[in-house]
RNA sequence: GCGAGGGUAGCCAAGCGGUCAACGGCGGCGGACUCAAGAUCCGCUCUCGUAGGAGUUCGUGGGUUCGAUUCCCUCCCCUCGCACCA
């Protein structure tokens, strides 16, 4: 046989010709409830790479799964079409961004269209369409009517390269690094359109519990993006600037907190800044909230201790951080690592209130205070030096603080902040507002003036709709007066944070959704893409959910039910990029062995969460494997074997069986690779088979076609071909999945027993160096040890032997059930059942053809009472005694 | 530093209380087929062993258990995420 590989292209195109005719995954709008598989669309660069491949063979292994086992299926694709890539390409190459990513998304098409992915295109979005992105902007006035819409001065980070602002989400690392461009990140001021997800931090935080199909990773991450911590709000007052509100989670060390903390930026450190040189140029010049050194000046403020009533001196310092907490903060020394640091380099006074629990404390006394002269002692602990709150213990002190000081509330700080969606960019979604030139000020677009068009597109260095003068020359809507238009368009997430709401109702003029449909379709069961959208996209798309759940009738709060972010694929251990020039191009590939060879490789290289290395080698054997299950389709279909029904034909069948059980469980998990394994496994059973014997034919062709349908959902192509070749009617992509009834606890037992006694064999042939076997017999241990190892599992008696001697058929085996009776006795613990004696002798006898195939000899399954005592022995349940005649 | 996930035979990689010397793949070795090579098929691949045996293994050191690769603790190392977070 050659590894030359089957032709590919005619088979392929025929059947991608014969499913558009018949409109093979349309999902139509009336099924109820279908099973929801969508991998993250794509952003239309120019052409999938092997990541795409990998996401969306999977979502469509899963989709045909689901589908053969007879469910209404959603699979989907769209584009994530607005961005800056395409405005880069567009200067670049003196087009504009439209034309660019249409033609993108039409090479895409295309290459999805190759690798033969079952989507609805009838379902297709691109989300640069004004019929898409005018329910962004209807979206953006309904979030405004809720109140979560504000629009503020906020320091942003800017990328100088891209001319944009970027979301914290998109600076990477400790150099601050733009995602796209890798330009370091600068910070600016500006008015900034926000969506308030912190109205939600609380129930986005907490239902991560509930997202019980998620993986642990991205929960967590979720989580700590969230960051919220419960402490104590309380006011210090400072002379002549009244109460100053700082947030501690230590609120028990306040007895040792010895200076207070001011942010650079805090609304006092400015004032003073007006009036103090020093600390003017402290803000101006030294302060460095990014490097590690904590610095600070003194001003001449003191603060009040609302505990103490002590007067400590206030300082503004650059480790406090205006967006954090109140921008103000206690110093405890003693007890932070951070306040430590800037005390002693301060000279400040370092008060220890905290001391370890001693390990035989009482609850009562208090110990002697630790010393934190060198380093604080950050643990809870029983407060010391506190007054009357001294010899609490850290957590119920927080309490009675929180309780006793007048102006202390609990009150939590999150780490999460709102959303900035202002992008000063043209290739987005406008933002629907207008600037009223009198007093309206800024008036979000009415709904019947939707969708804000926008412009064409402007070859120039900044916001092309900056200098699109005629378009951003408008009338207010509520004074009819002159307005300008808002130039900022929408960060891109905000499109894919609804788009899967979309799918169900694609073309709908009315609302973005059809919200019966969405309650009925809705969430997505099975979602698959990458781990870089961890935090980003699918926290805004939960709090899309949310909030269209609470405003716009959508009877689900969370749009994922289960997640899959997918392992990347590697070259020798290194993720492919076109910067480092180490990818393999997903169109070669296919060119080269098919789709059906890229896909089967893929799924069956590793579990898709997990990364693994492209090997040329492997796609090369996986195009072998599938020419050569088309050649045993079409040699069997050419000339139908004759053979009879026989121990061999059952073994066959059993293992068909098992494979159906196994596959079907697996693909439910997703866990393709070991799907396929079994089935290729199959296939070589199958194929052994055939050498050995005349096969069975009906047993052969239920064997083949089991495989080819369980190898559908991965090689579509090929199934579509061999499944005609075996002679059925219709799609195999509308076959039923193949069903066996056995249970994996039979097969696992049934396979080890055949398995060592191959090996059992083996090992005898060898290491008694018998040449030339010229017979093997195979014995099946005495009923009576069945019964017996059955008593002994069950026994809790302390003398096994005589609680089996009991029993009368055991007991007149003499001296062989004392025997036994103590190999059962010593391993009393660990024993299990076995098959019994009547089902082992049928998986022997059925599968004494290997041994016969493999050794050249007769082999013959006996039951014990055909033997001698002598060779009883050594036959046990689930051990078959062998003897080899040479 | 905090959090999550990992460390298994030459390599990759399953297993996650007992048929585990540990699935599978790659690489290597031997055999079949072939004039030969390739492909394919059948074995072997921790050590010792002339009838299925024995011994030493699953990052380190402890512990729980009749029994641990699997559970608990200590430490070391890797990967990812977050981090001057009050």
């Amino acid at each position: 046989m050659s590894d030359a590989g089957y032709d590919h292209e005619p088979v392929e195109r025929r059947w991608q010709e014969a499913w558009d005719d018949a409109d093979a995954y349309r999902t139509s709008d009336d099924v109820d409830e279908p099973t929801y598989v969508l991998g993250m669309y794509p952003y239309p660069s120019g052409k999938l790479h092997m990541g795409h491949v990998r996401n969306y063979t999977i979502t469509d292994a899963y989709a045909r799964y689901r589908r053969m086992c007879g469910d209404e299926v959603l699979h989907p694709m769209g584009w994530d079409a607005f961005g800056l890539p395409a405005e880069n390409a567009a200067k670049d190459r003196d087009t504009n961004p439209r034309d660019w990513t249409f033609d993108c998304i039409e090479t895409m098409r295309e290459q999805m269209h190759a690798m033969g992915f079952g989507y609805d295109w009838d379902r297709e979005i691109a989300t640069c369409t004004p019929e898409y992105y005018q329910w962004n902007q209807w979206l953006f006035s309904r979030f405004h009517d809720e109140g979560l819409v504000e629009r503020r001065d906020a320091d942003v980070n800017w990328c100088p390269e891209c001319e944009t602002v970027l979301a914290d989400e998109q600076v990477e690392g400790e150099a601050e690094l733009c995602w796209r461009c890798e330009t370091p990140v600068e910070q600016r001021e500006l008015e900034q359109w926000f969506l308030k997800i912190t109205e939600y931090a609380d129930e986005l935080l907490e239902a991560i519990d509930d997202l019980e199909g998620w993986p642990n990773s991205v929960r967590q991450m979720q989580r700590n993006w969230i960051g919220r911590q419960y402490g104590t709000e309380l006011d210090f007052e400072i002379d002549g600037h009244g109460a100053v509100t700082a947030f501690t989670t230590r609120v028990d060390t306040i007895f040792g907190a010895t200076f207070f903390a001011l942010a650079p930026d805090h609304p006092i450190s400015e004032e003073l800044a007006a009036a103090d040189d020093d600390v003017r140029h402290f803000i101006e010049h030294e302060a460095d909230p990014d490097g590690d050194e904590p610095n600070g000046v003194e001003t001449d403020l003191t603060a009040t201790n609302p505990v103490t009533g002590e007067e400590i001196p206030v300082y503004v310092a650059d480790f406090v951080l205006s967006d954090v907490g109140t921008g103000a903060l206690m110093a405890v020394p003693g007890h932070d690592e951070r306040d430590h640091a800037f005390a002693t380099k301060m000279d400040e006074d370092i008060v220890p209130v905290i001391a370890p629990e001693p390990d035989d404390w009482d609850g009562e006394t208090v110990p002697d205070a630790p010393d934190v002269s060198e380093q604080a002692f950050t643990d809870d602990g029983v407060l010391v030096n506190s007054d009357e709150y001294s010899g609490l213990e850290s957590e119920s002190a927080r309490e009675r603080l929180t309780e006793d000081v007048e102006s202390a509330a609990h009150a939590a700080q999150y780490q999460l902040r709102d959303w900035g969606i202002s992008r000063q960019r043209y290739w987005g979604t406008p933002i629907p507002v207008v600037h009223c030139h009198d007093d309206c000020g800024s008036v979000v677009v009415p709904d019947e003036e939707l969708p804000v068009e926008l412009p064409e597109f402007i070859n120039t260095t900044g916001n092309p709709l900056d200098a699109a003068e005629e378009w951003k020359e408008t009338r207010c809507p509520e004074c009819g007066g002159t307005a300008t238009r808002e130039t900022d368009t929408m960060d891109t997430f905000v499109d894919s944070s609804w788009y899967f709401l979309r799918y169900v109702s694609p073309d709908l003029e009315d609302a973005p959704f059809d919200a019966e449909r969405a309650n009925d379709w809705m969430p997505v069961d099975q979602y698959v893409g990458g781990i870089e959208h961890a935090v980003m996209h699918l926290l805004y798309s939960r709090f899309f959910t949310k909030v269209l759940a609470d405003n716009e009738g959508l009877e689900h709060r969370e749009p994922f039910t289960n997640l899959l972010a997918q392992g990347m694929v590697q070259l020798e251990g290194e993720k492919m990029s076109k910067s480092k020039g180490n990818v393999v191009s997903p169109q070669r590939i296919v060119e080269e062995y098919g789709a059906d060879t890229a896909r089967l490789f893929m799924m069956q290289a590793a579990q898709p969460e997990r990364d693994f290395d492209w090997s040329e080698e492997g796609v090369r054997s996986t195009n072998a494997f599938l020419s050569r299950l088309k050649e045993m389709v079409e040699s069997y279909t050419a000339n139908e074997p004759d053979g009879a029904d026989d121990a061999v034909a059952s073994y066959v069948e059993s293992e068909i069986d098992a494979t159906i059980a196994i596959a079907g469980s697996e693909y439910d998990d997703l866990t393709f690779n070991r799907a396929l394994r079994e089935t290729q496994d199959l296939v070589g059973t199958l194929r052994s088979y055939a050498d050995y014997t005349e096969p069975h034919a009906e047993t052969y062709e239920r064997g083949l076609s089991a495989v080819v349908r369980l190898l559908a959902p991965v090689a579509p192509h090929l199934a579509e071909e061999l499944y005609e070749a075996l002679g059925n009617d219709g799609f195999v992509v509308d076959a039923p999945w193949p069903t066996a009834e056995v249970d994996r606890d039979y097969v696992t037992k049934r396979r080890r027993l055949v398995e060592n006694t191959r090996e059992d064999v083996r090992d005898i042939v060898e290491v008694a160096g018998i040449e030339d076997p010229k017979a093997i017999d195979v014995v099946v241990a005495p009923e009576w040890k069945y019964d017996a190892l059955e008593l002994a599992i069950e026994s809790d008696a302390d003398n096994l032997i005589g609680e089996l001697m009991q029993n009368s058929h055991i007991r007149e085996q003499g001296d062989a059930a004392a025997s036994y009776g103590q190999d059962l006795q010593a391993e009393r613990e660990a024993l299990s059942m076995t098959l019994g004696p009547d089902e082992e002798f049928a998986a022997l006898e059925s599968a004494a053809w290997l041994i016969e195939r493999e050794f050249d000899a007769p082999v013959s399954v006996v039951r014990a009472e055909a033997v001698d005592e002598s060779v009883l022995k050594n036959a046990e349940p689930g051990r078959p005694a062998i003897e080899i005649e040479d």
